[in-house]
DNA sequence: ATCAATGCAAATAATTTGCAAAAAG
DNA sequence: CTTTTTGCAAATTATTTGCATTGAT
């Protein structure tokens, strides 16, 4: 998967704005963490971004997860486990959500603008107004149901 | 707050089905988690718990909060904090929401059939069955804008 | 030069677990 | 009696942090 160069650029505009320096660490973990729309873990962008630069330490994968997220254009994901997930995919889709498959835990990511409509007139009859949005849905696969395997729809 | 007696119920039934025993300690923390509408942290449920019977340890509490969210009477949210939050109201409304205010950190349940019925929809267009759901949406309080503060909606 | 960023290794903190003793059914 | 549950204390594990050193600007 290519680099997301829109996404790269408004980062390190993120990073300039505080005058954060661009050190060979960073740009190793930047240019993994923009060039896949899998979640990720703490422990995976450190073994991919070690491919790149080999003196990326954990410390530094630690250190940057937070500006990352700070920027919007990541988002630290919970789906239960003990571990954090990061979602590289909000740079390109803000106000997407999660469709889980509870027989192969495959992530579908889906947008829809009735629902984004939907939740900001909740929100607002609710006294607020809305900044932003988490929605996991899970579901079971009907064609697993069916045939017993979600090969289409879940693999 | 009274005690909720059919959510109790439910989980007395829950543990019998399995063959668990209903110890004067699992007491204490059904007990607790029933008569509250709040959402509580695995130390603050100790703590609440030890007021009832003071043998109950932690190791107890963090073995039996598995149960009650197995049960489905209880729900593990994630909130971003680095410990877990317990959610008792999903015995009571098992499909709501939650509404966080960004200003005041308050916490709003609530249920929307509309909004129900719409992830129904998106679900099934992407070809699975919806088993369950989680929306967190982050927003405003209007009162806060205008006011500078929101006594009113956020405290 | 200056000040932020690094790697390392040690610290933190929520949660889990092994085990021998206690209690439920 | 049998099997589950308990408390305790030790273990686990993701994440954070102090510090001396390095590197960006």
């Amino acid at each position: 998967m290519p680099l997301n160069e829109a996404a790269k650029k408004k980062f390190v505009a993120f990073l300039e704005s505080k005058s954060l320096r661009i050190t060979s660490q960073r740009h190793a973990i930047i240019n993994t963490v923009f060039s896949t729309d899998k979640h990720f873990t703490a422990d995976e962008l450190l073994a991919w971004a070690r491919e790149k630069d080999k003196s990326v330490s954990r410390a530094t994968v630690y250190r940057t997860l937070p500006l990352l997220t700070e920027s919007g254009l990541v988002r630290e994901m919970d789906f239960g486990k003990d571990y954090k997930f990061y979602d590289p995919n909000y740079a390109d889709h803000p106000h997407h959500s999660h469709l889980i498959c509870g027989d192969c835990d495959k992530i579908v990511e889906f947008d829809d603008e009735k629902l984004e409509k939907l939740e900001c007139e909740i929100t607002e009859k609710l006294g607020f107004s809305i900044k932003s949005q988490r929605l996991q849905i899970t579901g079971t696969c009907e064609e697993m149901k069916r045939l017993g395997s979600c090969k289409n729809k879940c693999h």
